[in-house]
DNA sequence: CTATCAATTGTGAACGTTCACGGGAGGTTG
DNA sequence: CAACCTCCCGTGAACGTTCACAATTGATAG
């Protein structure tokens, strides 16, 4: 309700000041259709002069296609999820395509809001990374044919295409590096094995403990849904830790349980290095700068959302199918690990 | 040109349905205008069933206003941004408006790229963290009343709103800190000093070293447009720390400088707390995990991408105005500091 | 000289909604 | 009983663009 609003300047005052019709400024603006190099000029010099910006709610709502792609992420402030976000965001600007983020804060109702906002803005097509709980609105809520893909967990509503890690063999590698190291007492600290990522991931540990030939002692399985904040990491780790038995190393499932269980270990006067070892998922900035350095399985953030929004587009254009993606992670060591545990 | 696509179900389908105007439908669902319960209840009925869901884009064509805000970041892979992204998010979101994001990667031609493309998907207002150079665009691409609010730096192109941090102070406070160790000898590695941020935190700093009756040595001063990445950064700490009369503590102006700050330390192998002190602007998640403990000044970044959005929107609204907010920051060392340097 | 064609431009309609206004039913008042 | 008001609902137009097709022009060919 801003007062002294200017007057939208419109395709037909353009046509009215280059002397044609608005079908022609159309063609000069879009590129499209037969139009004289001539003609063309003038009226670009027309819609110069008058400062015309095209409304492209207009052409969406006419052409059926809004070049707006909806992006709901469960936690911005997680690096994983800002870093896909900038995937996501540079991916769909080379292709013409804007985003409309949305967060959900691992909220499965305001996700399920979010995703009926974005489709009320006719957004051509989501990527989500599913909060925890139940995603049956997906097929009640939106067309059958809408194009979605999932990003770190599958959407277990069918259909959708999604890209994620190899998280047992990511994880198969993380237990090997602690093994390597000459452990055998090693923990696991994940989020809610009903998240499709955790259980995967502790199903690798299990399996490289298993081909060492070690024993998973259960009494140093954190998990459960809290775990999933640094604060309930926190607390599992408290837990784990401060047994009289208790494990010289752990793995943990994301860079958020990685700072709840430094922060504990610190709290229990252990030294990394010395009483105990951590590696994490996740490669947040910091992993490199701890002393010592925390080894990560790093996850390629960038790619994924570049490669997500890749298979979106692919799907909206009808170039493309919905598929699972499957990408490794790495391990970073971060340069020399000094670290030996004399058994 | 997805096969098979769903036909569109529109407000006359609905109409039709409950047997009643399309005008009726609409007031239905926007419960504005006199409508009886019965009739409601079975426009809802109808629309329900048939899965009807309301087109905004047409809405917004038609009634001017399309409830989506702008937002343009200069880098999202750093974790102001993407807080500063969830705060305006979350703000939005309970006004009922929706956010684009888009990314300029600090490039003053990108970032008015993205404000066009902003501008022609009729978003009501902008937010914007300005990348380092020229923005006069603004006053040519964009009409003189469009609502903008600037983060983290001025938008020198006057008329818009700003949300800052109190530099001067914060950067006195951070200087005093070190000073208060016991530190003489102190430098500061900062961004460009065209960057207003980085000057205004360099007279903060200058202050607070000429009240203690300090001199600052020009040779410990890190600054250039590089300096902004960690790389740049990293150069720039390897000149200062390398030389033979070096400083025993420095100031950085962001995380994402201190990032390659300690790595440079790391490479000269010198040990923070020992050798070197380092305190540093915004409170990246890791900072209370490094030993000793990185003290840094935390920046209200959930806070100033809500305060940015609430004047934005009281601006679109007509109930509020622009002006300059300035915040406070705040010293976090992260619970006792042991550091005691023997001068 | 006329038929045909390519190149360019114009006209009407449509996208799905909201705004502005008009109109009918029923009740109330003088 | 006429006049009026309130409550509810409907009709036509408009938002700014693109689609589908018709129309114009000049040129080329038969």
């Amino acid at each position: 309700m801003a007062i002294g609003k200017e007057k939208n300047v419109t395709i037909k005052d353009v046509a009215e000041k280059a002397g044609v019709s608005y079908q022609t400024v159309s063609r000069a603006i879009n590129g499209q259709g037969e139009i004289s190099v001539e003609t063309r000029k003038r009226v670009m010099a027309a819609a110069k002069e008058l400062g015309y910006r095209q409304n492209r709610l207009a052409g969406a709502l006419r052409g059926q296609n809004s070049k707006v792609i909806g992006l709901v992420v469960s936690d911005l402030a997680n690096s994983f999820h800002s870093e896909v976000a900038a995937g996501v965001e540079a991916e769909a600007d080379s292709k013409g395509y804007s985003v409309i983020l949305a967060n959900s804060n691992e909220d499965p109702l305001r996700e399920r809001q979010a995703v009926a906002n974005l489709y009320e803005r006719r957004v051509e097509g989501l990527i989500i990374a599913p909060a925890q709980g139940d995603h049956e609105y997906i097929n009640s809520d939106l067309p059958s044919d809408f194009p979605i893909v999932a990003v770190n967990r599958r959407l277990e509503a069918g259909r959708s295409g999604a890209v994620l890690l190899r998280n047992v063999e990511a994880a198969k590698v993380a237990a090997n590096h602690l093994i390597a190291l000459g452990h055998t007492k090693i923990g696991a600290i994940i989020a809610s094995q009903e998240l499709m990522t955790s259980s995967e991931r502790l199903i690798g540990f299990r399996e490289a403990m298993e081909e060492a030939g070690l024993k998973v002692n259960s009494d140093w399985l954190g998990t459960g849904s809290g775990t999933i904040h640094p604060d309930g990491a926190r607390a599992s780790a408290m837990r784990i830790f401060s047994g009289t038995d208790r494990p010289t190393a752990v793995m943990t499932s994301s860079s958020r349980i990685a700072e709840g269980v430094l922060i504990a270990l610190r709290e229990l006067g252990l030294k990394r290095g010395r009483d105990a070892d951590v590696i994490s998922f996740d490669n947040a900035p910091w992993s490199a700068l701890l002393d010592p350095p925390l080894p990560v399985i790093e996850q390629p953030t960038r790619h994924i959302g570049q490669a997500a929004t890749r298979m979106l587009v692919g799907m909206i254009e009808g170039t493309g199918i919905a598929e699972e993606l499957r990408l490794p992670g790495k391990l970073l060591t971060h340069g020399e690990q000094k670290i030996s545990i004399s058994v």
